[in-house]
DNA sequence: ACACTCGGGACCTCCCGTTGTT
DNA sequence: AACAACGGGAGGTCCCGAGTGT
């Protein structure tokens, strides 16, 4: 679940680029966050093999915390957006669409990034309840996610796929906390078996959502 | 989500009490790990307010971590199963009673300790990735949390009262970390109605578990 | 003591203005210096609010010391010549003008300031003893100081204001001596009844360079 | 003016001696702190030397300023009431001890050290102005010292020593400030003889303060 | 003449663990 | 069984100055 892509590595000894380096110290700092978390990790870890010095990050961020902010802002919530939302709003079916998403995310993690956990649930299960920048921030992303899902699966309500008894927006944020649940398990046991059979447990609780009498073979498509 | 018992906060001038010093010292660590984090819990935070000295701590425990260890084993193990497998051991019917926990354990917990979700998660989500001796002693405490859950399913589906198509161990797998799930995502909205509204859609899931014609309400006593 | 003007504020997005900018910031920085004392300025702070970057600090002076160095030569001598020589080389009574000066350097003065002394004093007290090249310029402006008082002496000596018996040069570094010592006292008791209690005890002290049956009375005119 | 002991400089490695240990980092600081300011002297020079660890250091006090604000409480006020407020109250005629004093501290001071000014008068210029802190403590230590000499020269009064038309309070002040003046000012001018000729001006203006028709010679003893 | 970006070092702080002692 | 005192290292921050571009 979030596979950053690293940073170039060599000492920039050329022209000054301020958004190069700017999102090579982000890049950096999501991956090392996700990996060792964000406290544990020293700003010098950080910057390892990055070619980037501690008075660049200096000039682009004010603090550690700032960095961390920016990371929750501009890349976290772009990657919900990119994996959940849009893929969600252009599905033809919510359920089936929710179940595809869990399951690609789980299997395009190499195994030995499971154990990583989701860098979202990190941050939050790291930050949140003493920070409060950070809470309000991973609290915005989470909104986000939330009103995403539930946008699609009241759309699916309408053509007949979702149940019409239910908290749509109590079971969105549902299944975003199942989630992260799940990818949180993964950090105790790093088992990609277990972790697909996990996802496939949700699949069929989620199954639930559907109307009495519509089975998920009757609508599947491919 | 679990409320530490407090330490006593004075200093003993009495005998020395190897056990009560012992179990002091797990007690305030749990409060303040649970409260603050594992790492970012200096020693000195840790033991302040508790009559206790570092000295006294190391005496009992060869480092910071294995005092870790042992809130793990010695304590969190236990409160799993006072709160979950001994319950759902005992209980008449598996679905209700689980339905029935999740709700206690969050109504038990004071809105403002809801931010600080659960100890268990906590200490996973920071340590599993970085610690193997943690990840292994969390996993163990999971393993049993599964297998008891496990156990009393499979009774369930004799019983009749759970659906027999469902892999059993992922199922239990899954509720466990779904309620972990929800457990998180308190830390980024520490909201109790927020909480229960999650948790009754939770329970509209589970309520999926029940073979097909068998309906809640027919169940339910209260 | 000492009132430096405040700096233009605004960027100037006009023509280059080397003079203008050079003057900017050697304004902003003995303001800077005089609030907040030499090393504890950054050089960041010291710009903050002018309109001027370091890029253009580093093209009129080669660094910070360079910078401290240029007020001192160019700003601070001359304040000492426009306040003491000059008042004191026209003066018809040395005596009567220094008691003058004093009282008038202090009543300028917002009792907000006073706390932050005689610039200086303080860089004489902050780096003198750790750079020799603060030492030499500071030395220097002294020697100015020094030498104009002493002939305003000398030239009371000749017009029977002053007593012969004493060490004129001496008695100019005193008065310089026990002026920047009052001005240091305001900083631990900055507290303008006070400055002007010492004031007057120093007036009393200085009327002792009369020669003997010259009262105060007789010279003074208002 | 204050040469400080200096700590023992070896290691200790028998058994631990608090007091010891502390007032061996209070003397090691003060030295330095004298010699190259408060802010200026990193904890690291300042250790170097000494045979004591920054945990040492920091186990005696919370950080840097406190260590600063106990060398005022513990060490200046102290060498203040040895050197100035004690030898006068005991002394059989104020003028004279006054010019016996300033004498003494000036010449005992060795010519290298005359550059290093008045701790007091360093700290005050230094930190008076930009921590509340440290002001609080300077002038409380600059009180006792104004009324101790306020004390002195009231005692003077009675004995005809000193005039009566002064403001005995204000007076006293000036003097301390003229004396802190004076060792500011070797800081620009660290040479002896001319320490020793500002003193011999500074003698003849107090000689000012006894009452008219008293002579110096008259009164002298040694 | 001046602006933006960056380099690298040093400083205060703080923390985990140990040692000698009772 | 417990405590006060201490060792040593690393972390976040910040700052002076250099470099390139315009």
């Amino acid at each position: 679940m979030f596979i950053p892509i690293r940073a170039c590595g060599k000492r920039c000894t050329t022209a000054k680029q301020p958004d190069v380096t700017r999102q090579a110290i982000m890049e950096a700092a999501l991956t090392r966050f996700h990996e060792g978390g964000f406290s544990a990790t020293s700003l010098d870890q950080l910057l390892e093999g990055t070619g980037v010095t501690k008075g660049a990050l200096y000039y682009h961020f004010p603090n550690k915390q700032a960095l961390g902010y920016a990371i929750v802002d501009e890349m976290i919530r772009g990657w919900i957006h990119e994996r959940w939302v849009r893929p969600l709003a252009h599905a033809e079916n919510v359920i089936e669409e929710l179940k595809i998403i869990v399951r690609r995310v789980i299997e395009e993690t190499p195994e030995n990034f499971l154990a990583f956990g989701c860098p979202l649930n990190n941050l939050t299960q790291e930050l949140a309840a003493v920070d409060e920048g950070f809470r309000t921030r991973l609290a915005s992303v989470y909104q986000d996610w939330h009103e995403g899902l539930a946008a699609s699966l009241h759309k699916g309500q309408a053509a007949g796929q979702v149940r019409t008894d239910i908290d749509v927006a109590a079971t969105a944020a549902l299944v975003v906390a199942s989630f992260e649940g799940i990818a949180g398990a993964m950090k105790a046991a790093p088992n990609k078996d277990f972790a697909l059979r996990l996802v496939g447990a949700f699949g069929q609780l989620i199954d639930g959502l559907r109307p009495a009498g519509v089975t998920q073979e009757a609508v599947s498509v491919d």
